[in-house]
DNA sequence: CCAATGCTTCGACCGCGGTCGTAGTATCGC
DNA sequence: GCGATACTACGACCGCGGTCGAAGCATTGG
């Protein structure tokens, strides 16, 4: 019984908060929610089983997303009628300052120039993402040698893939992680593109503003 | 919480069950829900205030649909989402013999031939349907006239609707009531197109291979 | 290795809502 | 008018499922 799964006001409260289509961890899921984290874990764990929501382990945090766009297109129609019959909803609205802009994912880059570097990367054909898997082609290496002297062979790893596809925390959309992905980090600073911001904990990467037109010409975005 | 109105097995059986688009009656709904009138009472007077399902009297008898092409849409979605989950569903059957063709209800022709009737004399443009409502036409009265020799004046009764719409039992869509609609059934029986069957407690209408001719050059199909 | 964080599992509570019995209203057939 | 049928209204029961507390497991960071 689908519907049902909708029908309790918790679980309909997660899924509207992934109607945005982003990924959501649990934690923020069960605040949206307003219940407890095992009331929350129990009410994903139902989504999950009823092929709502997928899940994403991501270090110790689990990140969920609608499974499909057609559960998005069906919760769209339920809403659709609720409007009728005079109810309503609220949206929520988006959170922190520019550490959005671009950050560090543990080694690689993160934030909306991660995600923009993936997808242009993609959209390039020097990676071919399929899911959740993603490898670098003949292309692919080549643009790395000629644009910034980087060899794919020198990133060969016993125990990490060269590519991954990781989660964007404020993008909730993927961006590249891996070996490559540490690289690309590693040589945007070495050109002095950009560099970690000096506060302590601070997880921000600053352009330059040299770096930032040089990063777009690679990675920008066209139509 | 729409979602949960759909989400109780009783009510996902009422509206699988008016998903045909035709009109039940509550009794039939009951049946299909499986519980006791009372609590079949209650669950249809909950998707009516949810907007799910509109009611419309008749005799003692009360008819139930869904309230808009949208809703089965939305349905027709949750499951197709509960398919892909392993879920699914079964369909009930059609019912009688062939007093589904032609019969009366009350004083005026009910069945396939009723609402054909009522469908084709729309098209010509011979009725306005607006809703519930009916209203014959200037061209109607001409063709009421010249076709059947019926006039429309002398249909006028203090208490009684000239037209009037019908929800036909077996087709689960209008016919056409009202003197109007007695006046045509009589005109039939007079032209000995059709005749009420001779079996007691028998509604069937039965119709000559002539007055079957006959009716379907006024009121037949047509592309 | 230890403490902290993120999330899940288990178990118990409890309230909402579905259920039906009884009773009442409306309509039809006679 | 009468009884029968179709349905609704009210009230009480009760079980399913949402809820949270306590405990357990996994991962991270030091």
């Amino acid at each position: 019984m689908i519907a049902a799964l909708v029908g309790d006001p918790a679980r309909s409260n997660m899924l509207t908060a992934l109607m945005t289509g982003r990924a959501l961890t649990a934690s923020e899921l069960t605040h949206q929610a307003g219940v407890t984290p095992q009331t929350a874990s129990s009410h994903l764990s139902k989504l999950e089983a009823g092929g709502l929501v997928e899940q994403e382990k991501q270090g110790r945090h689990r990140y969920y997303r609608l499974s499909d766009p057609d559960v998005a297109s069906v919760l769209e129609g339920l809403e659709g009628l609720a409007a009728r019959a005079g109810h309503m909803r609220v949206r929520t609205g988006p959170k922190d300052p520019a550490l959005r802009h671009a950050r560090v994912c543990y080694d690689h880059l993160a934030g909306d120039l991660g995600v923009q570097m993936l997808d242009s990367m993609t959209k390039q054909r020097l990676l071919r993402q399929r899911k959740q898997d993603i490898e670098l082609t003949a292309e692919g290496e080549r643009f790395l040698t000629d644009a910034l002297q980087i060899s794919a062979d020198a990133l060969s790893h016993p125990r990490r893939p060269l590519c991954r596809a990781c989660l964007d925390w404020s993008e909730r959309r993927h961006h590249l992680a891996g070996t490559l992905g540490a690289a690309l980090l590693n040589r945007f600073t070495e050109l002095k593109w950009a560099a970690r911001d000096a506060t302590p904990g601070s997880r921000v990467v600053n352009f330059t503003r040299h770096g930032e037109k040089r990063f777009a010409a690679l990675f920008g975005e066209r139509e």
